[in-house]
DNA sequence: GTATCATATGAACAAATGAACATATGTTAT
DNA sequence: ATAACATATGTTCATTTGTTCATATGATAC
């Protein structure tokens, strides 16, 4: 494999793209949607915030790997959460999550 | 852990919920866009089309390792190729791959 | 204080994953 | 046909990831 030249394109190309701490953060960002669990729970917390019992009922899970994977997606910003009394609530973040799972939605259904 | 009661909750969200094997693909998914070598490689590809070995050379990796994260890429249908004698070119299979990655950007970038 | 419920966390283990290496396939030119 | 190049694929190995189990923390009621 002797590699053919490429150099004009190495130079558009590689001017463009953004730092690769940035793109390692958008990787690791993605691969937060990319578990059938954290889905669901997003999927979940569309439409109410929920606690987590609830969560673990809905899913029929059980509430530790729930909460771990809520720690992920706190971590994310994806969600957030509040306390009440021994409950604490989770709720969406922000609309990206809507968008982007959203488009996702889209992408598969074609 | 006595769980405390969420009937009507679940009634609500369950009904709204997609088929396990919809939010199973939707995952699938985005678990391709959550790899920073794929990542790099659809930024890439934003700006034209690239043969393998360029974008071998452009993220200073082996020819093997594109070529199997490419093989992803196109089974999750977010690259297309096409062949011109001996190089294949890859490009970018449609729009949502730029909106959802758009998205996400916007997300990390609060 | 103790008891109970809701949630969080740490450790352990199985399963999935990404990269490297060697090799195979496909294409062109001679 | 052979040689050379571009890409694809199979295997191995190290690392990461999701879940379970046991335990810890936090909050309320008594």
């Amino acid at each position: 494999m002797k590699n053919h030249d490429h150099s004009e394109i190495l130079k558009d190309v590689a001017g463009q793209m953004p730092l690769d701490e940035e793109l390692a953060e958008l990787s690791e960002l993605f691969s937060v949607f990319g578990d059938s669990t954290r889905i669901k729970i997003l999927w979940a917390l569309f439409e109410r915030e929920m606690c987590v019992c609830a969560i673990a009922e809905l899913l029929k899970m059980t509430q530790s790997a729930i909460s771990h994977q809520l720690k992920l997606l706190r971590h994310a910003k994806l969600v957030g959460s509040r306390r009440e009394g021994k409950t604490v609530y989770y709720y969406l973040a922000d609309d990206h999550v809507r968008s982007i799972i959203g488009q996702g939605m889209e992408h598969i259904s074609e």
